[in-house]
RNA sequence: GUGGCCUUGGUGUAAUGGCAGCACAAGGGCCUGUGGAGCCCUUAGUGGCGGUUCGAAUCCGCUAGGCCACCCCA
């Protein structure tokens, strides 16, 4: 619980990633990139200003995320400007855009990096979260969404992650949804007064929003109610039937939610979620979301093309991380020499050692800004480095620093030309001891 | 947007209406060019505004942040 009262802080929700936490991102991204290279996603960038409109029409105006979670800006040309809440639309855009449409299809992108909502935080929830994104255009085989979920839970297995569920269900489409909505609807009327009261709003605004309501009343009138597996058409069925079958040659373990309908407006057919197995019952974290959305890129483009996609919430991914324990080895370098410097000449000296020390590739530490051989050799051991090199006046006259192994204190002068050499072997008669 | 808990040096904490103290960290010294220990010194704090009171870190109000939960989502 920390709070330093100053002048300047970061935005309520925004934080600083530190070294320490750095390196669990640059972990969970090296290898989303490794895999998205590897399943033949390309990576793209697209900007974190999009224009306002792409996201009221694409997400949706009535999702939360636009209704009350997006950064609205205007610029000083009287655009409407908004900061991405999710990638999806953005990556739709540069489809059309770039005339993708003339790739060789399906095209499947990869994106990463910052999004922005504003709402309240909590635990796992930031006004500026990251996520890993994976769309694919161009395709409406029940494989290609199949074919983002095992990606997914491959980069989690990577990562160490084990004890998570794929949650999935299909929500249908234009053909079949109204139909079930209608027969929701009318179950949910005849129930009404057993509801709770936004999802009372709910069966006005969006009925199927019901279905994953949290409330113990709610999911009890739920749980008597229409499924939608029940009322796809044919297309659908035999969709949800393909992806079904090939998660299970894939060797996915699934988990069947029929109340799984996920909050934005563009999904058709499948929908999904990885969750850690004991998050469950609350479905609160969710560790990626996605599905299919065959409508949305007609909404923003000319053509009309089949598309699905998912996005895995890094800082989520992080925390699980953290919360089984699985521990991320920071890959920086760790030097093991140490230059101390005595004097101006030897200051001088010593900048031309670390620069001949970064040639040969040998990591070295040094604090030039401190003058005292005792203080440099008191940092010098708190880095716990293995050697010290010594200059002073003297050393640079005789052109011979002193090499200091610090675990057994011997110390000897070394010629200024052989010393780069000599080090290199102190280093691996270190490695060879250690070995043993 | 709603609710609960919280906020004291860089960090962790103590003081419950009466002198803001301790530990660690940091910087310097004892020790002129040789570290790890010890000792000494220094820097540095009640988030902000207002109220109650002879007196407020402490009680009250507002405000700003933080954590958590709801809503919603990754």
């Amino acid at each position: 619980m920390k709070k330093p009262r100053l002048k300047f802080q970061t935005p309520t929700g925004m934080r600083d990633i530190l070294p320490e936490e750095e390196a669990y991102y640059e972990r969970v991204y090296s290898i989303a990139d490794q895999y998205a290279d590897f399943y033949g996603f390309k990576k793209i960038e697209t900007p974190i200003l999009e224009d306002y409109e792409l996201f009221v029409k694409s997400t949706g105006p009535t999702t939360d995320i636009v209704e009350k979670q997006m950064y609205l800006l205007k610029t000083k040309g009287g655009e409407y400007l908004a900061l991405r809440p999710e990638f999806t639309p953005s990556l739709a855009r540069s489809y059309f855009e770039n005339g993708m449409v003339a790739w060789p299809h399906p095209v499947k992108l990869y994106t990463r990096g910052p999004l922005f909502r504003y709402e309240r935080p909590q635990a796992g929830r930031y006004r500026q979260f990251h996520q890993i994104n994976f769309e694919t255009f161009g395709s409406k085989k029940p494989i290609a969404e199949v074919e983002i979920i095992w990606l997914f839970v491959k980069i989690l297995e990577k990562l160490g992650i084990k004890n998570i569920v794929v949650e999935i269900n299909s929500i249908g489409d234009s053909q079949c949804r109204p139909y079930y909505k209608k027969v929701l609807t009318r179950y949910l009327k005849r129930n009404e007064t057993a509801l709770c009261a936004t999802c009372r709003k709910r069966l006005k605004r969006n009925p199927l929003r019901v279905l994953d309501c949290k409330e113990v009343r709610c999911q009890k009138i739920v749980k008597q109610g229409p499924q939608i597996v029940d009322y796809l058409c044919e297309e659908c069925h035999d969709h949800f039937e393909k992806v079904l079958e090939y998660l299970e040659a894939l060797g996915i373990p699934y988990i069947l939610n029929p109340y799984l309908v996920r909050g934005l407006d563009y999904y058709t057919k499948t929908v999904f979620e990885i969750i850690p197995q004991k998050d469950q019952e609350t479905r609160q974290s969710a560790l990626v979301g996605g599905g299919r959305y065959d409508g949305l890129l007609k909404l923003i483009g000319k053509q009309d093309i089949p598309a699905c996609g998912g996005a895995g919430g890094v800082e989520r991914i992080i925390d699980f991380l953290k919360e089984e324990n699985i521990s991320v080895k920071r890959k920086e370098s760790t030097p093991e020499i140490f230059i101390a410097q005595l004097g101006d000449e030897a200051k001088i000296e010593s900048l031309k050692l670390i620069e001949e020390f970064q040639k040969a590739k040998i990591p070295v530490t040094f604090q030039l800004s401190r003058d005292s051989l005792t203080n440099q050799l008191k940092i010098a051991n708190r880095k716990k480095v293995k050697y010290v090199i010594i200059i002073g006046k003297e050393e640079v006259l005789k052109k011979a620093p002193i090499l200091r192994n610090m675990e057994t204190g011997d110390q000897k002068s070394v010629p200024r030309n052989r010393l780069i050499k000599e080090v290199k072997n102190a280093l691996k008669k270190e490695k060879r001891t250690r070995l043993k």
